[in-house]
DNA sequence: ACCATTCACTTAACCGCTTCAGTAAATTCA
DNA sequence: TGAATTTACTGAAGCGGTTAAGTGAATGGT
């Protein structure tokens, strides 16, 4: 099946390709009649011709294409996108761009970065990256000529533009509730505490809350691992160990909260009667777990679209870098106890 | 920044283009001498080249991209990805085709499935697409020249690849498990019920076990509505409302198999002493679920690992139909009860 | 009525790369 | 040793578009 060109187009309609292009493109300073352009429309009918965009980007420099890099949620395991929380980002970032003309390239990060690559030789029109990476593989980045989004890293640069949710207070947030409730003995529960991701923040938010009571940290209560649902589940087995008194828990995702209660209730152990658990981002699993989980809500969604939308604005020239922060609150469910000052306890 | 093209580095080597075109694609039909292929490199590296793949992809007809159309799960909803099975196969089909040299050219459906255009305009080198469409859409399909996957759509055509699971065979695995345990009264819970669907399929497989055991399908207890946590929940309601006396359901669909969980629960009605169930699918969330979910697994990732390789077997030359299916499973869980012969029950 | 525009198009160069068809020198073979 | 082959390259066409510059004819202004 013969690949139908622009030149066939042309000759079907009588006239040159570059009225061809002119009438395709709807070329605003060029003034092609309406009998031309009713030919040339019905040729590309009859010839059911499509534009081959990598022909046409080769020229204009523009691809209508956005690189997304999305990392594994955990190292070793293939499935990045399993982790509800990127699904939903990858919707709305995929819906975003569609809306407005565009496709996503997508890629996982390799282990060579060839992800900065893409963006190099595919020529996108500019780049998504979610999650923290190390920051001198995102110096690389940085001889690039299209714009970059960070979706969720701390990074001091001026070049990068960046979108997150304020990870401090949501942590204060989470663990002011607990502490609102009574308890005093909060665990603290999350994946590892990299430099430039969003756990260190929470963490920060965490103490903050601590510290408005009065209270400092103890290491005791902190249980740091991988953001998965079993590594949560373990932590009820660790708390057990560790011989901690803990009343409440702070996990840093949702996921982390849903495999705490059920590895607690593997030990007989009742949430939130016998440890409150807030947890974060609020993914639709949230709702669907029994107790359904008290957790810090984020809009995902949205952080999906601005990523979109920054890229949109670039192109469109506008200059600068941007730095968007998205707010987050506190969705009530069920997953928190009050602790009364007798020590009885009232759900 | 300016692009640094091959010219630049014929120039910075002493070389054609023609040259450094060969070193870089390791032409097998041409000799290079070894002190030119270095000096290529050599220039490669300092001028810091990147091949431009839109120019490669003009000249070669082949692009390293793979389409991949998916689904929204919920009509109106922008989120199709969410739904963690998406999530998982889209991951399998990430990592599986860059390992291959591929990328992925990510797509929704557009309303004017202008997805078939991705497929010719952008030369993608081959194209899946998950879950089941109207048959005329694909029919505009088979105008392509790239190699189509689909998964999860029962469609008779001899152009199209397929690959599934035993879609019925697993419905009556399911069906079939609650039998077993003593249950007569069936319901059947899932989305609608299309032509090319998956749901048909393992409502066939319901029927066939029904049959199995001399029972007929009762229409009372059909529960039909969209694949949603939502419209689970609501059916715990719908029972009642309908006055049935089910003591088991099969869930099409893990989610929904959770939402009917909870459903149940508000209305103070226990999971599986009250009603057993039975899901499919068996995702993450299943065992996460409280009670953990007894459901049909199948190999998601298998899935997309497969829908790669017939693109690749066919990019190969591979030639004729593929049509894989996959085998499903049942894992035993928590959220069936065994139903006595005098009505008794024992989990 | 004459020059300047505007209109409606076309010609041709170019985007960055691949690849066919050469070509001159080195090597092999009889 | 001369012809045939191989080695190591190069020139130029072409992939399918876009776009700057150019060209007649029609229109406008005075």
């Amino acid at each position: 099946m013969k690949h139908v060109n622009i030149k066939d187009v042309a000759r079907e309609a009588g006239v040159s390709t570059t009225t061809v292009s002119y009438v395709l493109n709807q070329t605003p300073s060029q003034s092609i009649s309406p009998e031309t352009t009713e030919r040339v429309w019905q040729a590309v009918r009859t010839l059911n011709y499509v534009p081959n965009l990598n022909a046409r980007s080769l020229t204009s420099q523009k691809t209508n294409l956005i690189g997304v890099v999305i990392p594994q949620t955990e190292p070793g395991k293939e499935f990045m996108f399993a982790n509800p929380f990127y699904g939903e980002l990858l919707s709305a970032i995929e819906y975003t761009a569609r809306r407005n003309g565009y496709h996503l390239l997508l890629s996982g990060p390799d282990p060579d970065q060839s992800y900065i690559n893409i963006a190099r030789n595919r020529s996108v029109d500019g780049i998504i990256i979610v999650g923290s990476y190390p920051s001198k593989s995102l110096n690389e980045l940085h001889q690039l000529a299209v714009p970059v989004v960070l979706v969720d890293t701390y990074v001091k640069d001026d070049v990068f533009h960046t979108i997150g949710i304020d990870d401090r207070l949501g942590g204060q947030l989470a663990t002011r509730y607990l502490l609102e409730h009574g308890h005093r003995d909060i665990a603290f529960v999350s994946g590892s505490v990299s430099e430039q991701g969003v756990v260190q923040k929470r963490f920060m938010g965490y103490m903050d809350a601590l510290n408005e009571y009065g209270l400092s940290m103890n290491e005791k209560y902190l249980y740091l691992g991988t953001v998965s649902y079993d590594f949560a589940q373990s932590v009820a087995e660790e708390m057990r160990l560790r011989g901690n008194r803990e009343t409440a828990a702070f996990a840093t995702a949702d996921i982390l909260g849903m495999g705490l209660i059920k590895g607690l209730r593997r030990l007989g152990r009742r949430v939130p009667e016998d440890l409150s658990i807030v947890g974060f981002d609020d993914l639709d699993v949230a709702r669907m777990s029994d107790p359904s989980l008290t957790t810090i809500h984020q809009n995902i969604a949205e952080k999906g679209r601005n990523a979109v939308q920054i890229i949109l604005d670039a192109a469109d020239g506008v200059s600068g870098k941007q730095e968007r922060i998205l707010p987050v609150s506190i969705v009530e469910r069920d997953s928190v106890a009050n602790l009364a000052p007798q020590g009885r306890i009232n759900t």
